[in-house]
DNA sequence: TTTT
DNA sequence: TTTT
């Protein structure tokens, strides 16, 4: 039984296509970040939205997932819980800190079904060459090239 | 209509006495920090607790109940949101971040009925003077003395 | 302060069209129902699916946004509380329950860009009469016959 | 990856002992109520309290700790999530419905480190036998009808 | 820095 | 760095 929680819920949009990477065992790291905003009233009484970025990480078979289906620009739903990491930095000696967002649990909500769709290549063809190889083992390419992945598509 | 969700739920335990500070403007500020632990299997499949505190932060009314009726210890349910600061660090130069729990609602589950009570003295007496300076305009004497505090004794 | 949480969190897609009243008073109630699903393995070791069906009711501004925004299909992210309400069945004398969220917050994510839009009338043209007049004051034509309705369509 | 979200988070108070029944599979199934209360301004202005009663449902593991560390009174956190069974009444043939929170998580609050303690007998002494039966595979006499339950007692 |  |  539980003695605490530390629950998070956000919902936002991808600031840009997901880096995943394998440890050793090969077990599936994903690091991405999501935007939320807030709309406040500012001393003038003029309506702002704030913006504000959140790091995630995923494990397993949550980062192979991203790694498969999401991407830069997509509306994601996630449930994790906060964890704030410190190091001293090497070259100034300072305590430095990164809090992130673990993620447990994941709804994609992009829609579109699509993507950045354009140029002449598929989804993510455009990504960095580090990103194209974690793709080697993801969607085929008839899947990738649909214009619209329905839930059909989706093995999970 | 919102467009995106930033919320955070924790339940955990109090690091030390809160600070509570007034702007200019007479408006509260209240820093606090809570500890939440999680347990989890090790490599060796020893269970193990891993503790994260979180720094959190009121203002205004809550900041005034947090001054009033939370200490050191104390059991807290909170709902929030998370927001990151950043800043360039004037020695260093260097950019610095802290991550932020902006509190929107709170529950006190503390009591233990409560307090530290023992000692020679009341209620957080024995806190820090700058503790003890902001709680000059909290409760009276007669309820921080009482060894129980009851929803009774809390006017909101 | 709180001494209680009731508190729940629900993404999933309206039943149908959202049923908007008017009190006396000249404010909005919405009713509407959303479906959640969940994947669970039956005895024979078979994935399958469950659908909850939410029974939601929003009132003032919500139900007004709901009214202008949410029909049958859109996937939404709503958080409220819930709430039971009991009666002696006319009829049969019995005690009646029905369990109820009410909308704190609502995000709109179905867009699919969207709409059922065909047919031979615009949005939501075919509601239920009661639905149909309580939509007179809702959106022009201009805008729910558009293709896709964007944020700047959304004056909120 | 899940399509949907259904979550509830409810911190209030047991109403009474939890019943805790075992399936012929062996399984342990727990029902117990919550309150939760919301304060509200009436029409006259007036602060009121509105208590609202949960029905919770847990299994298994969950159920078992239930039944031998939650007791009437005991401040509870649960996470879980809104299921309404329905069936067709026997003797008036007509549908009912009954909305129950299927327990996921559970942290006890209660505290007190106690219970109610008093009376001639111990620990839900004068629960009903079934409750008593129950009981037996539970905490040790010593245990129960120690002044204080610690985390060391508890062995999970 | 908390808590059990 | 996102989104509308």
């Amino acid at each position: 039984m539980a003695k605490s929680v530390n629950k998070v819920i956000l919902l936002g949009n991808v600031g840009k296509d997901p880096e995943v990477k394998f440890l050793p065992s090969g077990s599936a790291v994903a690091n991405l970040t999501i935007a939320t905003s807030e709309r406040f009233k500012d001393k003038g009484g003029e309506w702002q939205d704030r913006t504000e970025w959140h790091n995630l990480v995923a494990y397993q078979r949550t980062a192979e997932i991203i790694r498969d289906y999401v991407k830069k620009g997509n509306k994601l739903y996630i449930e994790g819980r906060i964890q704030t990491r410190s190091w001293d930095d090497k070259t100034s000696g300072e305590k430095k800190y990164r809090t992130e967002i673990i993620i447990g649990e994941l709804v994609l909500l992009s829609g579109r079904g699509d993507g950045e769709s354009g140029g002449g290549g598929g989804y993510n063809r455009s990504s960095s060459s580090s990103s194209y190889d974690q793709r080697s083992s993801g969607p085929s390419d008839d899947l990738v090239n649909s214009t619209e992945i329905t839930d059909d598509d989706i093995p999970f």
